[in-house]
DNA sequence: GTCTGATCTTGGTCAGACCAGTATGCTAAC
DNA sequence: GTTAGCATACTGGTCTGACCAAGATCAGAC
């Protein structure tokens, strides 16, 4: 890894960059802090403003700092925006990343339920819930439907308090409720997917309410199954009414 | 979502980075494409060079283009790197979030065991044996050690053919290969580790050849929570030699 | 003590310029 | 006809200095 630290050597962009990075790694500038004027910095490190500006704004979309007009320069706590930026570059680029991009989300809430089988609390489960009845109350519509899901699922994650979980699962979030959406707008078509999708959810959070995390992450991991194995046969054009139309 | 399609309302930054942004998302500008150049930019859009060089360096920070020097600025496959920025930054401010990422860890390792049972290859369980052998060549190196133990478990990532993983993974490769080494240091003075160190990973990786998914998850999970389990009685001092010195 | 307004400072932006190499094309030599 | 060579246009990289609008600050008026 190169984490150079030396603001020396490099040159324009990289002298500023550099410059900020070792202080922000090193802990000197910590969130909340207010960054000395560009004029200042630019004159400090002898570059122009222009490639001061350039540095900020950098870290402005890594979300390590966030100018304000006619503020100043402030250190944030880095957020999500960030991935979930990347991730819609991405996506758009490589749409076969999605089914991977799923993959992680797979990833990232069994652990996250694993977590909340032992994390939970009250609010946790009555989050939880709020949410598997918005899913029985939702489930002919295809777009509250689909939120009432996002919900769940993300109810599930945040009851795993674990930020990092938490973040990379919102980094998917655009992903995820088009998926969501989309799974829901199956429902129409296919009866058998509401009793999926109800009784699906309500396994889920009875094994989180047991605090099993075994039974939880099975039977999670199972639902998705389920629903690729659904989206599946939607493409192929079989469902339930296997015999019926083609 | 508040994607902007508008190129028209925002001004300045906003203005290119928009303008950049849809043609990306859009498809009109794919991996390998020339920009125009920043002055053509600057003028189609009516803005200053400084101002486009800012959305340029944005959407280099990002890893979605590439700005070559004398030479254009060209559209790239995004790639890691963003996402390690961004961890490196988010983790240095936030010390506490260590163990936070290592759930992030061990989700992201478990659902890829689980795909690498699936899809690895003759060459995906080359690199593992590969991998295994050294941590048992190793196991009394710290160093050699901590990073045999950490190219073991990136294998698995690996065999997991799945791209958004490999990325997660890698991106939090700098704390891993971190809490690699000092685990190796445990080994000096804890045999027993010995022993924990080069079952487990025979073990995990026997599953893997089995192509058996859950096992090797359990097995995975197993490594991390016995792992896991070492560290902690090292901070309170309690090892194999329970009764021997405090 | 409080309110008000001039001033300083800050980010946001622009215009034009220079440098150093790359790419290209045209010319001149073979 | 082909090719070597060089002039030129173009690219990114950077600087200087300037203007604007609005928040922050502090002196002075009330």
């Amino acid at each position: 890894m190169e984490l150079k630290r030396t603001t020396e050597g490099e040159k324009g962009f990289e002298k500023v960059f550099a410059f900020l990075r070792e202080r922000l790694l090193a802990g000197s500038l910590k969130p909340g802090d207010r960054l000395i004027s560009e004029r200042e910095l630019a004159t400090l490190l002898g570059v122009s403003r222009p490639i001061v500006r350039e540095a900020l704004r950098a870290l402005t979309v890594l979300g390590i700092v966030e100018i304000r007009d006619r503020i100043g320069t402030v250190v944030t706590r880095p957020d999500v925006s960030v991935l979930n930026d990347f991730f819609t570059f991405a996506l758009a680029q490589q749409a076969d990343m999605l089914d991977d991009v799923m993959q992680a989300r797979v990833a990232i809430e069994c652990q996250a339920i694993r977590l909340a089988c032992e994390r939970a609390n009250i609010a946790d489960f009555e989050r939880l819930q709020r949410a598997l009845a918005k899913i029985g109350e939702t489930i002919d519509e295809a777009d509250a439907g689909g939120m009432a899901d996002f919900e769940f699922h993300r109810a599930i994650v945040v009851a795993s308090h674990s930020e990092t979980l938490t973040v990379l699962h919102s980094s998917m979030a655009g992903l995820l409720t088009h998926s969501h959406r989309s799974r829901r707008e199956l429902v129409q078509a296919f009866p058998s997917m509401k009793t999926y999708l109800i009784d699906d959810h309500r396994r889920i959070f009875e094994a989180v309410i047991a605090r099993d995390p075994e039974r939880a992450d099975a039977t999670l991991r199972k639902h998705f199954a389920i629903g690729d194995e659904y989206r599946r046969r939607a493409v192929v054009g079989d469902i339930d009414k296997t015999s019926a139309s083609g």
